[in-house]
DNA sequence: CGCCGCATTCAACATTTGTTGAAGATTAGC
DNA sequence: GCTAATCTTCAACAAATGTTGAATGCGGCG
């Protein structure tokens, strides 16, 4: 999908085919196993490419989970921006509703310009990852998101300006994990409902998890308690 | 604090000594860097006893990794369905509140007989880990906790029994979730808030997971959108 | 004591790991 | 077609991995 896109230089194209085919490679393998459990050499297979051609583009392993992760953050951090940015924009003057905000962190990960493009599953479940990994996986997340994560929390307190200020930070970790564990399990049946509530539905995850979350924060947003 | 408890044989006591040392060092390490990402020999390190003797004791590695896991699995089982025990008696003959069905879920992590012992903390991020571990950390997860989930399942079924069957289980999945996330950046400092808000202190966590939880079901209940 | 069952150590195994440097292929400019 | 730069492969390295089988300690029992 992406090797034949927009075809600037059919060579930069081709140059670049061996090195994309390696993150995406690297970005589905790392998302099911985590970073010690995929081997370089588990990565050249999956992208049909040579053992040494990993480090040659992109250093060392880590270098490369990096750059993996940094993929695609970028993107999702602008889409949620100018999500938030649009419901500033139409409840204004007022501040947006906490459902508004919601929906503008949620809203892009599901509808973004991007949903036919398979490997964003993987991403999901690579965040998950690395959200839940508790030695750097915290300061990877910090470092790619914490720019945007800040302006979602300077939305909410506008829009909850009773709440206590650790309220809205637990609040977003509340959020943040109910988002991780449902991209987590992505791609297996839920063995609890028996198969009546499934990862794989993110139309339903988003229409339950919007409800749950938003809830959450303005019961949340009250207890000046 | 396990090896001289109770003394029953006292050779039995240091028999179990290593034993559980080995299953002490990798409960922690495991928690930390996950299940590829620790080395017998870093655990038999950690526990100062020969490599070999983790294979004699427990098999092979994912054997003795489910050990680890199995371990405080059941007490917490017990626990929490006690509480949720006690929780339909007090309520009797109606069926217990949403919030006290969140109480007796999350209280026994906190106020179990066990909060002084550390050991439990580093047992909480390794829940986290195998909750978002894709591959098979969700089968481990269903076959040791499923059983309790259900019951827990059932009673907000008596709560909320205008709520849709999914809405059940996908706000467990959210409940799961923020508890999961909570519990995995245990122990690190919260880049976010600049400090305002620390993982270390369970207290605050469980005061506003509660809320937010509570406050997500009772919406999800509503909705028969 | 001698024997036995258990726990523990020792030394070693075959693989696999990340990484590298040199050699080969491909492309672009002239 | 030659050169230079970039990309790709090949072969190999030392280090580390899970696992094993034989050897050693050590308690209790006859």
């Amino acid at each position: 999908m992406n090797s034949a896109s927009a075809s600037a230089h059919p060579d930069t194209a081709r140059l670049e085919s061996r090195r994309t085919r390696i993150l995406d490679a690297a970005e589905k393998l790392f998302a099911e196993h985590g970073y010690d459990g995929v081997t370089l050499r588990a990565i050249a297979r999956e992208a049909d490419v040579d053992v040494a051609l990993a480090n040659y583009h992109f250093g060392r392993k880590h270098e490369l989970f990096e750059a993996t992760f940094m993929r695609r953050a970028e993107l999702l951090n602008r889409w949620r921006i100018k999500a938030l940015d649009e419901a500033f924009a139409a409840a204004a003057p007022n501040p947006p509703s906490v459902r508004a905000i919601m929906d503008a962190y949620l809203y892009p990960i599901l509808h973004g310009p991007h949903i036919t493009e398979p490997a964003w599953r993987s991403y999901y479940a690579l965040v998950a990852y690395v959200n839940n990994s508790t030695e750097w996986g915290g300061k990877l997340m910090s470092r790619f998101f914490n720019p945007m994560v800040d302006r979602f929390i300077d939305a909410l307190r506008k829009a909850l300006p009773d709440a206590r200020e650790e309220a809205l930070f637990w609040g977003y970790h509340c959020l943040s994990g109910a988002l991780t564990l449902a991209f987590a399990q992505t791609g297996r049946l839920d063995k609890l409902s028996g198969g009546l509530c499934r990862s794989e539905d993110l139309e339903e995850a988003y229409r339950h998890i919007v409800v749950f979350v938003t809830a959450g924060f303005e019961q949340l947003g009250l207890s000046t308690e």
